[in-house]
DNA sequence: CGGACTGTTGACGTCATTCAAGATAAGTGG
DNA sequence: CCACTTATCTTGAATGACGTCAACAGTCCG
């Protein structure tokens, strides 16, 4: 990971898909490129907001803190940017982004970021982008709220699967703990959902998940109570 | 309340604040005004979307339901638009939009919304109303998550008090059992927690509620545990 | 006056957190 | 490469918060 990227890069990314090479020539040459270490912060609540972030490598998550205790917002990856909101509106940060494992980021400055969003391609990729969170997040109050921990996860490790796949093994792309607070529950809740899911079907070894029967699974979760 | 608006109500909506007289005439001309009354859907979860909503006049809760539950995912006022993400990504309402009292809406439908984002100036517009929205969704999602019933309705009910006002009175905006949806709690479990701020300095009779001293309310929601 | 709706209160049950300890895995230095 | 330390994960038991069920009190309206 270095501090160098390209045109392709950010082509590859949801924002810069289809802008002009003059548009990624500004942008490469006004942007920071920064490398951030596991555990890492980029930006804690309450500091004051100067750019946004587009995650180039790695993986990013954005977190609530309060009284001990940890809400995950949002995992960020590849493509994806972020502190927009912070950028537009109040000028300061709300919550906090750490480094999940090593990453690479692209920090626009806000001046040339309110300047690329005066260009109607862009601006509408951002609204597509802001959309696709706001399902997301929509998604997991949703989940929060309507489902009990051993439902969540279900619900999550299918969302984890191609659609409609039969039997298949699944990587879990976080630590436990990690996706245990994106899932608004403890370590050990997380534990004995895994452990749950035992009867209906699963099977794991660390890391690695094999649903027997993604169905039951499916089930589970539209069932109106365990 | 009828069928008629006029450039002037557009005008007050944050989406068409600053728009020119000959793009509101189009948003009229292609839209259709609609009343709704108490408790009527407006779409439910699967159905196709094929227009945006522009609240003109009362309210209008956006919820998820599952089992028998019901989480309240925002309460959309004057100004506010929605379904957006239906329209620009599946093409299907992800939730149900019920009219809360008597309301007038204003709908635009898909084609031409999607001619009206070309419009730099109505893009940036979206692009703030989606990153407030995004706030309030990553606020809820954190009191969720990291408060407990009676902090979440301290801190909903100092968010109606004007900043840093001292003894005060309110009106709660809705029935109580709406707010309590919308706080992620039951009627029941609101009406304890109403019980318990009585003792933070807080009486109430009916939807009127006075505040004796929100800084004791402001202490009990930052406060690490109640 | 009667019925439906909204909100309150109490008793009880359930689920998830909390606390504590142990097991497994991963990283470190000799 | 192995002993040692440090994280991560699991398991158990106890507590506690909230939900659930049920009954009742106001309030609104016909």
């Amino acid at each position: 990971m270095d501090g160098i990227a390209g045109q392709a890069e950010l082509h590859r990314t949801e924002l810069f898909k289809g802008a002009t090479a003059e548009i990624l020539d500004q942008v490469l040459e006004g942007s920071e490129i920064k490398t951030y270490t596991n555990r890492q912060c980029l930006f804690r609540t309450g500091q004051l907001a100067d750019r946004i972030f587009l995650v180039l490598e790695g993986q990013i998550q954005i977190y609530l803190r309060r009284g001990g205790k940890h809400a995950v917002l949002s995992i960020m990856g590849p493509g994806e940017a972020f502190a927009l909101r912070a950028i537009l509106g109040t000028g300061r940060h709300t919550g906090t982004a750490e480094a999940i494992g090593g990453c690479r980021v692209l920090e626009i400055p806000a001046p040339l970021f309110s300047r690329l969003i005066c260009d109607p391609a862009i601006a509408i990729r951002i609204i597509h982008m802001l959309t696709t969170r706001l399902q997301a997040l929509s998604d997991q109050v949703g989940r929060i709220q309507l489902m009990q921990t051993t439902q969540r996860l279900a619900d999550y490790l299918l969302s984890l699967t191609p659609k409609d796949s039969d039997v298949c093994e699944v990587e879990l792309p976080f630590e436990k703990s990690l996706i245990a607070a994106y899932l608004g529950m403890e370590p050990e809740s997380f534990s004995r959902a895994l452990m749950n899911l035992r009867s209906h079907g699963l099977t794991c070894e660390g890391r690695k998940v094999r649903l027997q029967s993604p169905g039951a699974l499916k089930a589970l979760c539209t069932e109106g109570r365990a």
